[in-house]
DNA sequence: ATAATTATGTACCAGACAGTTAAATCTTGA
DNA sequence: TCAAGATTTAACTGTCTGGTACATAATTAT
């Protein structure tokens, strides 16, 4: 090693939480893209600010930075999802409010959307039941049944659905909607995906909904 | 093709097509389990009767192994879609019977939904417009305008949906009850997905479509 | 029979890829 | 200032993996 090549190295500031920062968020992207077998090291590697190296360093091998990843981003959409503020709104306003915001959540968040369908195919064997995701997950329904109970209260809203259920067939349509969009488009058409189509699906998802909701129970 | 040639084929060793045919029940299990990349060539041919150099000799490589696999996947559960004989129920019933057909379809056919859902996250770059899958596929939708028509004529249908929205929703909702299973439960909760909570659920969705589709149109 | 064609099995390879080594450079704190 | 630890780089390793070369058997055509 002679003088030269010690002066040619670049000087450098240490910053560990934004170099972690980088590697999460290129890993992210290319898990996203490619799934977990599908995305390279050396490819994210190489679209990081630092090197092969540092993604060992800090997050061991490549199952714990996919696990990571997941758990970066679960916490970030349930985080927004979070900040919606319904509680001002009648129980069917509410309602209504909530599956659109949802749907264009989930519309603005393809990499995250197709982050769970890669965690899906390996069965969740990835998702850690960490206490944060849980506490965030259980708001999401709490803010649900919170609108239930009102309506319940009001008769508004049908009673006999329970919020988890209801949650359930919210997320179903939306994600279905970001999710599958590629291998349905291909076998009916492009005509719902394009603006017009999303605007139209954004409304009847949403009347779906509310018709169940405040219909009478059948039994 | 001779009378001769036909008995002597039928008592042949070498059996081609036979040994076609479990190469791509080998694929198709192996690629829905751990996706395309996932997937190890290795592995499917020791689970084969066969050799890997016979993959290769009707296959060509992975990625047409691949195609193959879920053109045969689509091919074999769109037939059994088309099957279903609906021409003699009410509308309101037909539609019933067949969100419940595909309820229990999807949830009977795991192994498809994860090749689709695979083919999604390759945002549908080996789903070829064949004209048999095109076939099919528009019959699918034939078959829904039929109940759509008549419902429009009797007046016990909204007629402002269209069948490919009204597919759209029956798909959405019965699909994502198989493909995220997974992670819904983790994050939520196992009940839903128990033989009571797929029972219910079978029941809520055909509600929702059947009051969705039975209500007067909004505006 | 026998050449031509189709089908099959064995052994192997070249490149890819996850993960490592070792040393150098920088920061920090006493 | 300087030792100790943190951070970075480049080259390396061993294994995995898609794909193939070569040999051979089964079947058909002549």
């Amino acid at each position: 090693m002679t003088q030269q090549d010690k002066t040619n190295r670049a000087s450098w500031k240490q910053n560990p939480e934004a170099v972690q920062a980088n590697i999460l968020a290129v890993a992210t992207e290319e898990f996203a893209e490619h799934g977990l077998a599908g995305a390279r090291m050396d490819e994210i590697a190489a679209r990081t600010r630092t090197s092969k190296r540092m993604i060992y360093y800090y997050f061991t091998d490549k199952e714990t930075l996919y696990q990571r990843v997941l758990e970066n981003a679960y916490r970030k959409v349930r985080m927004e999802e979070a900040a919606l503020e319904l509680a001002s709104l009648s129980p069917p306003d509410a309602l209504r409010r909530l599956v659109e915001f949802t749907f264009d959540h989930h519309c603005a968040n393809e990499v995250f959307i197709r982050l769970v369908m890669i965690e899906n195919i390996h069965k969740a064997k990835h998702l850690s039941g960490s206490e944060l995701i849980a506490h965030v997950n259980a708001s999401a329904i709490d803010s649900l049944a919170q609108i239930c109970d009102r309506g319940r209260a009001k008769g508004s809203l049908r009673a006999d659905i329970s919020p988890l259920e209801l949650h359930w067939q919210i997320s179903a349509l939306c994600f279905f909607n970001v999710s599958n969009r590629f291998t349905f488009g291909k076998n009916f058409g492009p005509e719902l995906f394009e603006a017009s189509g999303q605007q139209r699906l954004r409304t009847i998802i949403a009347d779906t909904i509310l018709t169940f909701m405040t219909a009478t129970a059948t039994d």
